[in-house]
DNA sequence: CTATTATTTATATATTTAACTAAATATATT
DNA sequence: AATATATTTAGTTAAATATATAAATAATAG
């Protein structure tokens, strides 16, 4: 859970999840869309992939990510457990 | 957003907010179900704060903190955009 | 097999964050 | 005013994180 907030927490790395959210693409496609070594890349997709906010593939010489959007749950279950009925103010 | 995610990726605080959900209290009170010092529940509080996550009141000698959820919604339209139809995988 | 391209790992540095103690501020009680 | 309690601010240290460069690994092309 901490993870998974925390993989999210950088912006660098929703911009990520957008990007695959149009379609899966391996790591040197994702880099053009930044500024940042690739080394730092891999970096924020490992971050992604511990979270299990992507998966990745290795096909051919490259290595395809993709999105997994069933994580999510997790923290839509959090917030509706925190956010039901709280202080019944008079 | 990231301050948003960035508050919520600390289980210490994801407790707070949980306490908070069944009423809303002081410091002190909050500080009895942890074994952090005050300046560091203080810390915390500051950064659930400036997330929007509480709100503040001084009430006295007190200062009563209070669980706010609207800032959710933020949260579950990003969720909603990055999970939307993706990756039409035949 | 050697060269090229793609990705990852290793290492180092800079920045950010979390925690503490001590001090400061604010209110309440006597 | 003096004291006690509650909270916040300041300053410090340790740990975590982001980034970069350089080296290592893997696959393919020639």
């Amino acid at each position: 859970m901490s993870d998974l907030f925390k993989a999210l927490a950088d912006p660098g790395r929703r911009k990520i999840l957008k990007l695959l959210k149009a379609g899966s693409m391996n790591a040197g496609t994702i880099l053009k869309h930044f500024q940042m070594s690739g080394a730092s890349l891999n970096h924020h997709l490992t971050i992604l992939r511990q979270a299990g906010l992507v998966t990745s593939e290795k096909k051919g010489q490259n290595v395809i990510y993709t999105i997994n959007t069933t994580v999510f749950q997790e923290i839509l279950e959090w917030i509706y457990e925190v956010k039901g009925n709280n202080n019944e103010k008079k």
